[in-house]
DNA sequence: GACGGCATACCAACCGGTCGGTATGTAATT
DNA sequence: AATTACATACCGACCGGTTGGTATGCCGTC
């Protein structure tokens, strides 16, 4: 009931927790989830075994875990943090997000890819929370974005049939394909090819004079 | 010399060397290449471990020689044997192709899926043998449909700036991002809706006019 | 002195890959 | 026609190392 109050806002000691996870999110970026081992990872993030295992019941937990600090730091990134929250049009912001998107899809392959997209792939059907966990990583950020298509799409109309949130999975989709090519020509231009296609589509979608 | 001319036509032998190739190709869908064992292939297509060693040098060596493999049933299943190669018009034609892979996308989702760009997300940065074949295969896809977009486009016309090639090499990453999306949410649907806007988007490309 | 946050030591199962060996076929030599 | 020589296809026990996971203990903070 007094002094020692200052030096503490969060429960918060950044340690070993966050960088395990971290280190997993860079592995699995470059090698997947299952030849990732425990090993490797404490030896990433300067851990010991025992610590890994206090902080996470399993590799599995540790995947999980990843999911959610990733949905976390993606939506900082990609719409918090972003030069484009300013603008004003929204069909401008969205394709100032697209453009945004393309920019970020630069240097080595592993540094602009999707750490549950590729997690997914190797989990879906050996592991039901790992694919929970990336489907609501990825479902999070389409939501976000279907707000901002969803303005534009109040603004500027849309052809029938055509949902905020089904365009913005489609955004995804286009992303997470041209991770693959960027990752199978180990060049990031393949990948920003195919994202200026889906902004030509969007123009496109959304003024069908405009064809860039 | 004589008799015993009947009974044999070929060298083949069609047996283990295709059945690993198969369980392997099936496996690899369904669960990574890292996480499929030697073991697991061997006891899944019934041969024993020898067997699997005096055909493929390493696993990285069956991986690639599935690459291979995955190229021409892919080419004979979506190309040769397709119903759609009958179109007469070279813009029909190509949106029937789209179509063709719409319905493909069906049933569980290891049946549709690609081998090759799930492997190629493990392996291109660890393995450049893996990372090669599989480019190898989605560029032999990808350049045998821009034979198609091109027909297309000497018959409608295109914007400026958009090559067949580069518009092939689209078709696969919404293919392979809907691939993604259908993982994470175990279940076609996502998927077919990424493709729906692809065809609109070609549709569109081709003449600004229609839009569905 | 209880408890969270680690470290050390260890385990059984499994990993990719090797190895000595067998069964069968083919083709040239004798 | 029998013998030799070599190649192909395959078997399954075995190897050293790695795997995810556990058991236990130490140490600083409340």
């Amino acid at each position: 009931m007094s002094s020692r109050l200052a030096l503490r806002e969060k429960p918060a000691r950044p340690s070993a927790r966050a960088k395990i996870i971290g280190a997993a999110i860079e592995q699995v970026r470059r090698q997947g989830f299952a030849a990732t081992s425990v090993d490797d990872l404490c030896r990433a993030a300067g851990v010991t075994k025992g610590a890994f295992f206090h902080h996470f019941a399993s590799k599995e937990a540790l995947a999980v875990a990843g999911a959610e600090a990733w949905t976390e730091h993606a939506r900082a990134r990609i719409f918090t943090d972003a030069p484009w929250m300013g603008v004003a049009d929204p069909l401008d912001r969205l394709i100032a997000h697209i453009e945004f998107r393309l920019a970020m899809i630069d240097g080595p392959v592993e540094a602009f890819t999707c750490f549950v997209g590729t997690m997914v792939q190797e989990a879906y059907a050996t592991s039901p929370a790992i694919r929970q966990a990336c489907d609501a990583s990825i479902t999070a950020y389409a939501e976000r974005l279907a707000e901002d298509v969803q303005l534009a799409i109040d603004c500027h109309g849309m052809i029938h049939g055509i949902t905020a949130l089904g365009l913005a999975f489609h955004i995804q989709a286009v992303l997470q394909g041209a991770f693959i090519l960027a990752k199978a020509k180990d060049d990031p231009a393949i990948a920003r090819d195919s994202v200026r296609h889906l902004k030509r589509y969007l123009q496109m979608l959304f003024d069908p004079a405009t064809a860039t």
